[in-house]
RNA sequence: GGUGUGGUAGUUCAGCUGGUUAGAAUGCCGCCCUGUCACGGCGGAGGUCGUGGGUUCGAGCCCCAUCCACACCGCCA
């Protein structure tokens, strides 16, 4: 045994007890005739003493230790003098009779601390030493406990977790697959699986009616703070289900995991919205509501008063920022300057105040008289105090998108986006396509498998744009940490979303054939969901990134920089693979 | 593919309008210090200013190109 206890655990119960410890220096602090060592391991931290008095030789090997050695002390647990408040073992330190260097370390690149020096880059490359920060395991420690209470609830409601493959075969629509060359099928690829959308339908074919699985997934498409190539899901799936059943139980998880891991309790049912709304007060399909400024639509209110601007808009929407009328003419500047940047695209901003006295003072005053302002302020519902904000535009989605940013903006800048403020909702009846300008056809929204409301089915043949699905998403703080849908199970009904969405026949057979032939062998009804692991774990660690919740994690462009990967291919290994390479441009 | 920000000591950053020997903090090394816990004191070492080119009497600073990182847009059923 390397040792009898952890560097967390002792206090001052166990003084005079004869202890051995092993662990990692933290910090060594010399004052002269004696010294104090930080002992650190994943449980805490422990204080070392060694005295020239009580043993000089142990004290001047202990002088000789740097930050980062690995090492095993034997000694007793002994009172301080002084204790410190500031860590659980503060009452207690280790009289040290036997010193042990187990390994060097060269000096860290960085200082493993709570508030390190390290930049991201440099952590990135030593992520090994950076996983050695409380910070950073605090946060895998999180995780590690949000997969055990999901599978701890999962596991109550009946569901079974099975492993689907991680090599399968390349599907169309969605995202870009990672493909693997197969040597014993020269010129043939595995895909890695974007999610196991499809296996876990046949699971139901099969009769699992309840599956789940803590799942990697891959996209090779280009990264966010947010995304990463390969990031993991709970898949669930069941089947004799409607939406609400489904609504029901992963609300009831998601209440469980807010109340075991933040000791949060919602006691009411999440908001439920339509996407339809979600899209017209928030221009956003996974608005954050944390805060108000709802959209108010001002076509009404303003078009027609020789503003042209406004006049020629084809939407103009406002949104009031509660106590914001002290902003000043810079800062109006500023906030137009942000929705005028490329990555938001408006073409300016109109500003309103309303000031003490009630009357309303705003960037286009010339165009508008009081009574008109007057009834402005009305329909946006603004006080003495507020500030509105207008943006127009002659597409409305697009606006309403500009708007969303600008109200996100406005919520940061008034604080009102609390990271320990958490505002659950379920967003529903999503469309069942979008237009692809690119590819010049309709998209499944969610996905191919996804049903149509059963009221919206004789739309797919007269107008399929306007067919709504069983589809939903939970968002949470404008973030989507999940969704799913009810899935078709009849082949004729998937045959025809084939159709639709421009598969031949034959393509679909070719693509598809292994589903639609399953459900030819009685498939249940069926739907799920997936979470998104990472996004859960970072909204309840209140991180910026989903890197920070993931042990290795890979940067901006897919590289894992620890590793160097991806890289070049020796010529031998791609002989086997039967693969040529051209050169890069 | 695009937009923006950044790249200066081991690390995090400052560096004015282009002008002498590029600074600070922290880390590191040495000496001192017997109750520290952000210990303290004194001293020291440490620089391809991302890379390449250009403008200039003179470039960390200006221009062009390029690489890398981060954030965002496109993209991500």
């Amino acid at each position: 045994m390397f040792r009898t206890v952890t560097c967390g655990e002792l206090r001052i119960a166990d003084v005079n007890k004869s202890v051995t410890l092993a662990g990692w220096v933290q910090k060594i602090r010399k004052m002269g005739g004696m010294t104090f060592v930080d002992l650190r391991d994943r449980y805490g931290i422990t204080q070392l003493v060694f005295s020239e008095d009580t043993n000089a030789e142990l004290c001047a090997k202990a002088n000789e230790l740097g930050r980062e050695f690995v090492i095993q002390v034997k000694g007793v647990v002994s009172e301080r003098s002084n204790p410190n408040k500031n860590i659980p073992t503060g009452d207690v330190e280790i009289l040290a009779n036997e010193l042990n260097v187990l390994n060097k370390s060269l000096t860290p690149p960085f200082t493993i601390e709570d508030n390190t020096d390290g930049g991201d880059d440099l952590r990135m490359v030593y992520r090994y030493l950076d996983l050695r920060r409380t910070a950073v395991r605090k946060n895998l420690e999180l995780r590690h406990k949000m997969t055990m209470e999901v599978r701890r609830y999962l596991d109550s409601k009946g569901f079974l977790e099975v492993e689907t493959p991680m090599l399968i075969g390349s599907t169309p629509e969605g995202a870009r697959d990672f493909v693997v060359p197969s040597r014993m099928n020269p010129g043939q690829f595995y895909a890695l699986p974007q999610s196991p959308q499809t296996l876990k339908q046949l699971l139901m074919v099969s009769g699992f009616d309840r599956y789940f699985q803590i799942v990697k997934c891959f996209r090779d498409e280009d990264l966010r703070a947010d995304r990463q190539p390969e990031f993991t899901q709970i898949d669930c799936e069941m089947s004799f289900v409607e939406q609400e059943d489904i609504i029901n139980l992963f609300e009831g998880m998601a209440k469980h995991l807010f109340k075991e891991l933040r000791g949060v309790e919602f006691k009411e049912d999440f908001k439920r919205m339509t996407w339809h709304d979600a899209m017209k007060y928030y221009g956003s399909d996974k608005p954050d509501l944390r805060f108000g400024m709802r959209f108010v639509e001002l076509m009404d209110t303003l078009k027609g008063y020789g503003f042209s601007v406004f006049d020629n808009a084809t939407y103009i929407g406002g949104i009031c920022a509660k106590g914001a009328a002290t902003y000043t003419r810079k800062q109006l500047d500023a906030l137009t300057e942000y929705v005028k940047r490329p990555q938001i695209g408006a073409k300016g901003m109109v500003y309103a105040r309303v000031e003490a006295d009630g009357t309303v003072k705003s960037s286009v005053d010339k165009f508008y008289s009081q009574d008109t302002l007057q009834a402005l302020k009305a329909k946006m519902e603004a006080e003495p105090g507020d500030l509105i904000l207008i943006l127009s535009g002659d597409d409305t989605q697009k606006t309403q998108k500009q708007l969303c940013e600008l109200r996100l903006k406005m919520g940061e800048d008034l604080g009102l986006r609390d990271k320990n403020v958490f505002a659950p909702l379920w967003v529903i009846d999503f469309p069942m396509f979008e237009w692809s300008d690119e590819e010049q056809r309709l998209m499944a929204m969610h996905h191919p498998f996804t049903h149509p409301k059963d009221e919206d089915i004789p739309l797919l043949d007269t107008d399929p744009a306007a067919v709504r699905a069983d589809a939903y998403d939970m968002v949470i703080n404008g973030v989507e940490v999940g969704g799913g849908s009810i899935r078709i199970h009849d082949p004729k009904l998937q045959a025809k979303m084939f159709e639709i969405l421009g598969f031949t026949p034959e393509k679909a057979q070719e693509q598809f054939g292994f589903l639609m032939n399953a459900f030819k062998y009685g498939a249940p009804p069926h739907g799920g969901l997936a979470y998104g692991l990472d996004r859960w774990v970072s909204l309840f660690a209140g991180l910026d990134s989903i890197r920070d919740c993931i042990a290795f994690p890979k940067n901006n462009s897919g590289r894992d920089v620890m590793l160097d990967a991806p890289a070049p291919l020796d010529q031998k290994q791609l002989d086997e693979l039967q693969l040529d390479v051209k050169a890069k441009q």
